[in-house]
DNA sequence: GGGTACATGTAATCAGTTACATGATTTA
DNA sequence: TAAATCATGTAACTGATTACATGTACCC
């Protein structure tokens, strides 16, 4: 593979292609589906997308040179990527630059709590509870996600393996650790905003 | 103006057709940059965009029957837009109908982290320093966004208003406080991150 | 009277989503 | 062997973003 001059300088890179880079750079080499799967089972709560993008990332990230693909022969010619030199350069220099974006709670919930005045009580009340359940069932989620994490470990004999130190899987517990926190604190407030909407009484809607 | 037969069928609305209509039926007639002024000082802080689909977006909901267009006659010509009574229905609906869409915390400082371990302990470092840091800034920016609120309150009197019960300030009360219990958790969370990281002492990279 | 901050838009682009479609494996 | 289910994609569409551009009012 020459190297072609076009693709020489990066396209401006998104939130997905860092995600897609970080995976084939931790894990190694893997298909669409492979990635898939492994967001499923790590960053899928947080941070997930169709699959469809799964399939068209990749092959932007190795028009621009940061992965590289092997097309399986025979079978099902899976499309194979791994990741470059110069896409191991890109996610250090992301890495080394701390995102500054406003974190924001984009959740569609919250913007209908905050007009749900308008539309009375009622719609209040079951937001607040729907919501509540919601969060507790993603809570159970974790708690499996935490456990099998532990039992891979387990099984695994909890040998590092060489190429990864106790600084990454404890940035990795990290994240789902903030899941915890978001999830108890989200049943809390919203089992407070039912408790509150109740207490007024059935207020009329105003639409 | 005369009901458009192909304007009988509302189109998918997104969040941000919500986000307006809910806006201009809570206020009244609007002007874009009216909504943007309103949209920074009340949800903007966990639901923004640019400014430019506040132009485009009440167009939209004009076509589609929800919005009134009114232009004014002379010096800036601003357009205004009120809601209909069709309008007003479909925003009933909305909130009528509590979102299910999982709650993702989409932040991209959590998908650094998620990587932090291939950056090396310097980059995991910087990371959690600036996050601290960064959650503080909006922490006391909620501060503020209360204090103003209270203000204003207290300016008017105290009188609730014909037209708005108490539901209503205090779900909108409520997710201010939602944004407060995110960030003072955020900021505990990033601090507690840096001083595992510490911990660790000074670990390579392995890009 | 010219600078600068506020105000108001248009146009092009594209990432991400939705819809569709089909092949390969497993299971009943 | 029929029917699920898993696996693998393509194509079209469009909401959201980016880039650009101009007008208005105030202030030094």
């Amino acid at each position: 593979m020459v190297s072609n001059p076009h693709l020489t300088r990066t396209p401006p890179l998104t939130p997905t292609s860092h995600l897609v880079l970080g995976l084939v750079a931790w894990r190694g080499p893997l298909t669409p589906y492979e990635l898939k799967g492994l967001i499923a089972r790590t960053v899928g709560h947080f941070w997930s997308f169709p699959h469809t993008q799964l399939y068209t990332e990749p092959v932007r990230l190795a028009e621009a040179g940061l992965l590289r693909e092997q097309r399986e022969q025979g079978g099902r010619r899976r499309r194979r990527f791994s990741i470059t030199e110069r896409g191991r350069e890109a996610l250090g220099e992301w890495l080394r630059a701390p995102s500054t974006e406003p974190p924001e709670l984009r959740d569609l919930a919250l913007l209908q709590l905050f007009f749900a005045g308008l539309g009375g009580a009622d719609a209040a009340s079951a937001l607040a509870a729907a919501q509540e359940q919601a969060h507790r069932e993603r809570l159970a989620v974790y708690e499996q996600t935490e456990e099998r994490v532990a039992a891979d470990r387990a099984e695994r004999g909890e040998a590092p393996g060489p190429t990864e130190g106790e600084l990454a899987r404890r940035c990795r517990s990290a994240t789902l650790r903030m899941g915890f926190i978001y999830e108890r604190a989200s049943v809390a407030f919203w089992a407070e905003v039912g408790r509150e909407v109740a207490e007024l009484g059935g207020e009329r809607d105003l639409l």
